[in-house]
DNA sequence: CTGAAAGCGCTTACAG
DNA sequence: CTGAAAGCGCTTACAG
């Protein structure tokens, strides 16, 4: 498109009557040693001004090997509403730090060599650092190209020296059955998922360590496992048909999804929430859980907090956050973000 | 990060005994008269395997002065789910044709001045060329430093001579509206919302071309302004309270979440949809049309279309398509994107 | 067929 | 206090 000139650091020079050296020190602000005068430092500035002058990034770039960019590669969680929230917080951690972010969606890129050639594009345009996140918490096997210092997000790097950010799900799913036990549920169940099964292997140990905080001994017909969807929530609905004395009076879902078809599933048995069964979701899922009726009580995950600290973390800014663990993998290191507790109206003491 | 000493092409110049300037012809495959003979070629490609040379885009920018990237501005678009199959079709067709996206959220970033940063930053990095998106469909005040070629998306800008890509949302109301009148209908209320300007009045626009065209005539009770929420179309049931004789016998609805807000005001009157309701909605929003119970029937907007044909319209790629229409500002273009009919559940022959 | 050289627009030692 | 010069890693006329 265009093909303006823009005006350069000679032309800027000429017109104030001074070498470029001079002009570059006056714009980028220099200070070592006060050394320009402020006349001269007026001149400058007067003439960068009149004639328009913006720098080049591009010729910046080369001089000084770096881009001010940041890649977030994404296996496809800018194609999910899930996880916007994390990208426009990195974004906008990016920007506040003179940053630009390259948004690229590996989506359902298959073989190792179009990831390989994403990765490269990327590292070509010499970017300060790259993001790896992805839509739900997972372990991912690295693409070899990948270099030490990029920060996972959302999934855990199977082996190598990184960074990953994750939701702390086990302590989660425990806040969550233990806010129904404080409400007085001891028949809780849980709708689980397993097709996700880094999440589910956590969330089920949450649901389990909660319970024995407790002293409930947990009733292995009170786990079922579903599939992450509305449709799988409605499935759900089988534990409410489970004798009256071995039936939940609260049931934790794995996801807001299912949480709606479990709604779905109450109602058309006659129940009401949280009447006659307390539900809590996890997700926090825009749209829906605060929109179903009752609004759902259910745990927020971090997104934002993960994609600030993931571009922290990449820009060497997250000094003052100290939940750096080390991890399995040799020279990794892990951090576990709280997912806040959102009560809503979908709990209730049981009723008898 | 890191500080990998890459190897550059004189490396690979150095390793296979010629010059850069055939390393950089060969890597190029630049064919401009067969030049360098096979068995050069062939030394100069082992080269570089074996050093593993990727070449630096930052220098290739600089001395061409394009950056292969494009800069992707939106209002707010990459904070909402909605347009979300926008951004990664965007992205998709930019990778598809080498080019980088860079993804700048404005959010609400008060002040000009903000704002031109934000377009001075991405022009510096020299890209190929700009789309501005935005949220949701609304005519913009172009920031003065946009350049010529920029392409707006699922918005119009009021001046300048720029592209624009939008829903074609008069004709899809009507199709809507005309779908329920094919049904039976003929008492259709439009459950509207006035807070988004551009698209309240096209969507009524398209709901009286409809009936008109059914010569039904419009009746202004079966107009209800309301807000673009689910609690909005919850208040939406005011409909529903109408006497017998004047109540509709199906309403189209602004958007989706305001049919989920009327669902549940059928629910609580004990109406069933779509057997004593239909309802049409719009957007297709994900997550939430088709997990609606029953599913429900909505115009879908055409984002993953937008988003591509801006891609290619900033890369001029878009010779194919014959949509661009001139528009009301002296030198702009728009084109105007079908919204197909996704059929669902809710709709259905009135009773009676 | 191949290479030497200029130059893209900056930054940064270094010299004066 | 200020400037001349080198150089970041490429591409591309141009010459041989």
């Amino acid at each position: 498109m265009r093909a303006i000139r823009r005006s350069t650091l000679k032309d800027v020079a000429k017109r104030a009557g001074v070498s470029v050296t001079t002009v570059s020190v006056v714009l980028n602000g220099r200070q070592d040693g006060v050394r320009v005068p402020e006349t001269t430092r007026e001149r400058v500035r007067r003439a960068a001004g009149e004639l328009d002058y913006r720098p080049n990034q591009t010729a910046r770039n080369l001089r000084q090997s770096s881009s001010r960019s940041i890649g977030f590669i994404s296996d496809e969680v800018t194609t999910t509403p899930f996880a916007v929230p994390m990208l426009s917080a990195a974004q906008e951690v990016a920007t506040h730090n003179g940053h630009l972010l390259f948004v690229v969606n590996l989506g359902h890129v298959v073989g190792a060599d179009l990831q390989r050639d994403a990765i490269d594009t990327l590292l070509a345009h010499q970017v300060t650092g790259l993001v790896f996140a992805c839509m739900y918490h997972q372990e991912v096997e690295p693409p070899p190209s990948l270099p030490d210092g990029t920060v996972f997000v959302n999934c855990r790097a199977k082996r190598g020296p990184f960074r990953s950010i994750i939701p702390a799900e086990q302590s989660a799913a425990a806040a969550a059955v233990r806010l129904l036990l404080d409400t007085g549920h001891r028949r809780i169940g849980f709708l689980d998922d397993t097709l996700i099964p880094v999440a589910h292997r956590l969330r089920l140990a949450g649901y389990q360590d909660a319970l024995r905080e407790y002293s409930v001994v947990p009733d292995p017909r009170l786990h079922l496992c579903s599939q992450a969807t509305v449709a799988g929530g409605v499935a759900g609905g089988a534990l409410l048909d489970l004798p009256q004395d071995v039936r939940p009076t609260a049931i934790f879902c794995f996801n807001d999804r299912m949480a709606m078809g479990l709604y779905r599933a109450a109602r058309h048995r006659g129940l009401n929430v949280p009447g006659d069964l307390s539900i809590v979701g996890f997700d926090d899922q825009e749209f829906i859980a605060s929109e179903l009726d009752p609004p759902l009580t259910t745990m927020r995950l971090p997104h934002v907090e993960m994609g600030r600290l993931a571009i922290e973390s990449v820009l060497d800014l997250d000094t003052d956050y100290a939940g750096w663990q080390p991890g399995p993998a040799k020279g990794s290191s892990v951090a576990m973000l709280e997912c806040p507790v959102v009560e809503r109206e979908s709990v209730a003491p049981p009723t008898g």
